[in-house]
DNA sequence: TTGTATGCGTTATCAT
DNA sequence: ATGATAACGCATACAA
């Protein structure tokens, strides 16, 4: 900017006003200051700027796998909504771990973001002192975060894992697999409470021995539904956390010789883009993506407009159950349990 | 930082030095600037360090598609090297808009990015005045840039198709419909290039009816597939160039009554995780995902560590193709061509 | 309307 | 070994 005003014959201040519309300039500095930007190709530089006023005008967005769909959908969404509000966003991927996920979020606020969007990992004690220390505004979404008292967004878990279950058991199923993430996440625990109670409600019995969990990872769902089937009564129906999950289990059913729906059937949470152009068609718990995506944009963009003292907003919304072909009926259908 | 030389007695030079390790600095100062950065809490503010050092340790990444599985897992990969680096990335995504690159690019280098990794978009005519004027090291992936000469890492496009092609033709298929992307970025022109040759190894005609292109959304494959089934002589094969896209394919072969393979065989560019359990398992052109985005990541991290003046490297890497159930024989099969 | 001067939080140079 | 000070590029309060 000093080589602009020096080329121009008009002080830095000039150019940053002409810059910025924050005073009026004349229309003789105007037109010199504006080729010698051109000339010389001037840039601001964000950097300074950021230092200056103390906003960096980027946020931060942490999730656990790039590679899970229902997590670049929603990733997608926000990068949009923060690209239009002129918003840079920087994301991290923790991998599922609980310290890459501390470290990530430390770089994130020593690089000054003005806000945190995050899908956290572990249990979350860590996240608490950081989001306490950090004087910016944090969005929670698709898990909570036990003391941390900030806006989120996150999924009726319970009842969506209930609607599944209910239909499973609807189709005459009675011991149905499940396979679950690590418990130490809000949602893994409320899941688990609407299987439990779908259970319940059909009269039947919570046998442990067929709920599993594992990292979220395919190997793990791999690893899980190798045990189920290999128990000596084995479950008629499996229930899956996520999309790399299932896909563990479809390959552990496919190795074990078995095939889906005939000889047992699958849903799994997350839905995708290639659920229903592929065999078997998988009944999926959809979440609705966009709107996650956008609620949780809109919060962090409310705070960021300056409604700081707003008390926190917990947004819940309702999943889908998109019922597809992986499923069958077994044997006599149990009256209907389903609310 | 002037707070904790204030409350350690000392010079914010001394605190410096301590954290920085540029100079000695005594035990009894070290321990009480150390304490006085626990009380306070203190963290070094890296946008205020970036101003000054010139660098901020962190680079740009613009994709395309972050819902397409070939790019989320570079984009993964990528990511993972530069976190063992130390380094942070932003990740935009161009969505296949011209525009939108150039912009987001243009923000990525105000914001003083250390370096660039483009999967570029349109014709590069833009992208090439900023890849000139800005003094970052750029790397190209996945796709080259006429006159852009700089560090790439891309797969040999041709071959790939070629192979493809060719193992189509083998199968006793001759008409084979050609879905591409956009045609002004090289991987396009590659591949048809490998389309042709294939099609002319075999003595088979080129047929304009049987390509069409799309911007590589599932929509435009959707669509494409659509003209395709409607020829008055359907072809027996296509081949999508993307995972988006060949969902596209796969709706629109389901909407209009037939399936795959049995009325029509279909392939496609890029693997991904499901693909082989789910039915029809597609036969794909797997790209070395993991190799491309160390490569990428390397190839950056080099010219980060100062190697400035090495002429322009370009990697080529090869495609494999992952023969599944999606085509079968049509006919007499011919004899062989494939290399 | 335009310019001067100061500070944002660092790092680095140079005295001491 | 330690401290005073300048500079990074920008925005702004205030003076002219």
């Amino acid at each position: 900017m000093l080589h602009v005003a020096e080329a121009a014959r008009v002080s830095v201040a000039t150019v940053s006003a002409l810059i910025n519309g924050t005073a009026t300039v004349s229309p003789e500095l105007s037109a010199r200051i504006e080729q010698a930007i051109r000339d010389i190709g001037y840039k601001r530089n964000a950097i300074a700027r950021s230092l200056k006023m103390g906003t960096t005008r980027t946020i931060g967005l942490t999730v656990p796998h790039i590679t899970n769909p229902f997590f670049t959908d929603v990733v997608s969404v926000i990068q949009q909504a923060f690209d239009r509000a002129g918003y840079a966003v920087m994301l991290c991927c923790t991998d599922e771990d609980l310290n890459t996920q501390d470290d990530q979020i430390r770089l994130l606020l020593d690089r000054m973001v003005d806000g945190l969007i995050v899908a956290r990992v572990g249990d979350g004690a860590i996240l608490k002192r950081i989001v306490a220390d950090a004087n910016v505004p944090v969005v929670l979404m698709d898990r909570l975060c036990e003391g941390v008292d900030t806006d989120a967004v996150v999924l009726d878990n319970q009842r969506a894992v209930f609607d599944a279950m209910s239909y499973l058991i609807n189709l005459g199923h009675r011991r149905i697999g499940y396979i679950t993430g690590t418990s130490d996440i809000s949602p893994m625990h409320d899941r688990m409470t609407g299987y439990r109670e779908a259970l319940q409600a059909a009269g039947l019995p919570v046998a442990e021995e067929l709920v599993r969990s594992g990292n979220f990872h395919e190997i793990d769902g791999y690893n899980a539904t190798m045990q189920l089937l290999s128990l000596h009564d084995r479950p008629s129906a499996i229930f899956s956390a996520n999309n790399p999950m299932v896909i563990g289990t479809m390959k552990a059913i496919r190795d074990i010789g078995l095939s889906c729906p005939e000889d047992i059937s699958v849903a799994c949470f997350d839905d995708f883009p290639w659920s229903d152009v592929f065999q078997p068609q998988l009944t999926t718990v959809a979440q609705p993506v966009q709107a996650i995506g956008e609620q949780a944009a809109n919060l962090l963009l409310d705070r960021l407009a300056g409604n700081r003292d707003a008390p926190p907003r917990k947004l819940v919304l309702k999943g889908r159950l998109m019922i597809r072909n992986s499923c069958r009926p077994l044997g006599a259908a149990v009256h209907s349990v389903s609310a």
